[in-house]
DNA sequence: CGACGTTACGAAAACGTTTTAGTGTTGAAA
DNA sequence: TTTCAACACTAAAACGTTTTCGTAACGTCG
């Protein structure tokens, strides 16, 4: 086991000083040239690597970008951290991950553990709870320390750092005007209590659609399910209230869901009613993760790009970092998002 | 923006050293008893909280896990990170992500990324790539510099470390079993080739169960399909082999997937030629992902405990860096697996 | 021969901690 | 009055780098 090997210990046995053997590592002129081809073989011998935590105190910077999430089994949070990844690994950090699990504790804690030095910034998408609290200081108090921040998806409008976001009311009207164009009368629209804003700006952008094309929007016509959060008990709760809900109306014809589970679950009630999906009732959903595209039928759905997501989130931070941005000035980047048809729909 | 504060500045602020407030911080007894609650009060009012890369330096340990996957984008690996990331923040630490995208080039950069000095040890799952070359330098450079690696599901048995795996053998026997009492004559696997060490012990499960009840192993029943990376190209050339498959061999009443995506691909395209599951054909799968839960119909599948296998990994991992294990033993950790019985089977 | 400019290297500070080994002051025991 | 322990605190090293500032030795020029 040959531990590690230091600057220190090639400057004591080549009998040159540390701040020579720095040097002739990083080919500097000051040194001689015989010198320095020795310590490089010398260090190459060794296999010598700069310790990059001495690197990082000195440098005060970590090269290294905090992500936090709600939850990573997901396919979008997932693709999301992929994207990160990518870009990241190119310009030369690393990522390190932190699940909230939708808790502003969980939240508060990932970012306190990470804000002491660790990182350089942070991209994040906001725990359920924390919008539901609507208590944002950890984030404030850690831009206020100089840490960069850049949100997606769940992001909160009002806080200064970059954000990453799909235009959720604009797919949310052009999936629903889709339903409408292929002859949908009477389209409902399941999605989250209003807390989630992008629960809310799909809800509105499905209102938009509706109003757009003059057609009444009925409030029984929303169904806003109550919190899932991938348990089973949840997913069955899911099932009672999307069945109650295609029950009482049978006249029915389309059908948006705010995310994968929901249209799934959406078609899965609708068969067992036997109705026929999508000569009875047609589904969009949105994500594209695999379940859209693996269901059957295969699912019509809003794909988000969650790899562009995270790697335009990391492009910003990075940039960020490495421009000293005295000018305080925020983006806000919305990725197109991309209707893919598939067999729920006609 | 208030820049964090150090122990440097309190010192200076109080008029004290350095040293007194470190130690007053800590409740040490060395100190007055009204020089340390000025102190505390003072941190507390300026909001102190000790460098981590400091400490880290200091300490020469960085409370942190590296953990590199073949991919993220993928409910078993998603579900090992989750796993890892819970016993790791409460053990204090926390976890770096890297992604080798089944390259061996990109597993060995990110090792290189992360052994120097930013991380305290490994949790890995093999690139396919690297067990193709069988190249394992790598793993033993890192290894013999004092690192130590858990590696979970593709491991490399003679490599020198904990390892977290699920006894594939026994598994696809049971699976296979179970096919037989369910009335299967004719079962077939579809599989991986045989440098993917999970995919051959699940084949070899396969061949042992159906010679334990004295039926013919026939090669043409085992199809090895050729490299499935998650890319579109890829899953049409899968569903191409899985539909020569299936239309030359009708007699086919019971098929064993080595993963979610064979054994869907296997319902899609029995669905496609007219054979009813699990009718005609029964079909069993494993991971228990998303795509096995909501298929239609569902999927009976071998459920691998992915976070469980992340938990036993970190704790293994955290053991061996917290008990200063000068005993070289390495402990192989065998995770039970579950069949979960769905509608794909009788 | 003295002044000066190169060349090639070393000493030391700095990043923010913790910890070991002092050190000065006080009070009490001898 | 001297001695010694206890107390409360400080100086400095160490972790592994990079970088600034010196400074010897040497050669060249006037």
């Amino acid at each position: 086991m040959k531990q590690k090997i230091t600057l220190k210990q090639i400057a004591q046995e080549l009998d040159v000083s540390i701040s020579t053997v720095s040097k002739a590592l990083r080919n500097s002129l000051e040194i001689g040239e015989d010198t320095r081809e020795k310590v490089q073989a010398f260090a190459k011998l060794y296999n010598y690597r700069p310790n990059n935590i001495a690197l990082s105190l000195k440098n005060s910077k970590t090269k290294t970008i905090g992500v936090i999430i709600p939850e990573i089994v997901h396919y979008f949070f997932s693709n999301v951290i992929s994207g990160i990844e990518k870009v990241a690994n190119q310009k030369g950090y690393n990522v390190i991950v932190g699940l909230s699990n939708e808790s502003f504790d969980k939240e508060v804690l990932n970012m306190q553990m990470l804000a002491n030095g660790s990182i350089d910034g942070f991209i994040l998408s906001v725990a359920k709870d924390t919008m539901m609290k609507e208590d944002y200081h950890h984030f404030i108090e850690t831009i206020n320390q100089g840490m960069p921040i850049v949100m997606f998806d769940r992001v909160i409008p009002q806080i200064p750092c970059d954000k990453v976001i799909i235009d959720d009311k604009r797919s949310a009207r052009t999936a629903v005007l889709k339903l409408i164009d292929n002859g949908c009368k009477n389209i409902a629209i399941v999605t989250t209590k209003d807390y989630i804003n992008v629960g809310k700006l799909r809800t509105d952008g499905y209102v938009e659609a509706l109003i757009s094309r003059g057609i009444e929007v009925k409030e029984s016509n929303i169904l806003k399910v109550s919190d899932y959060v991938s348990d089973e008990a949840q997913l069955n709760h899911l099932e009672e209230q999307v069945e109650e809900f295609l029950k009482n109306r049978p006249d029915i014809d389309g059908i948006l869901g705010v995310n994968e589970i929901y249209a799934l679950t959406v078609v899965k009630i609708a068969k067992k009613l036997g109705r026929k999906v999508p000569d009875d009732i047609q589904v969009i959903s949105y994500t594209d993760g695999v379940l859209s595209r693996h269901a059957t039928p295969s699912l019509t759905t809003v794909k988000q790009h969650g790899q562009t997501m995270g790697e335009k989130a990391a492009e910003l931070l990075i940039n960020k970092l490495e421009n000293d941005h005295d000018e305080e000035s925020y983006e806000t980047m919305i990725i197109e998002t991309e209707l893919i048809e598939r067999d729920s729909t006609k």
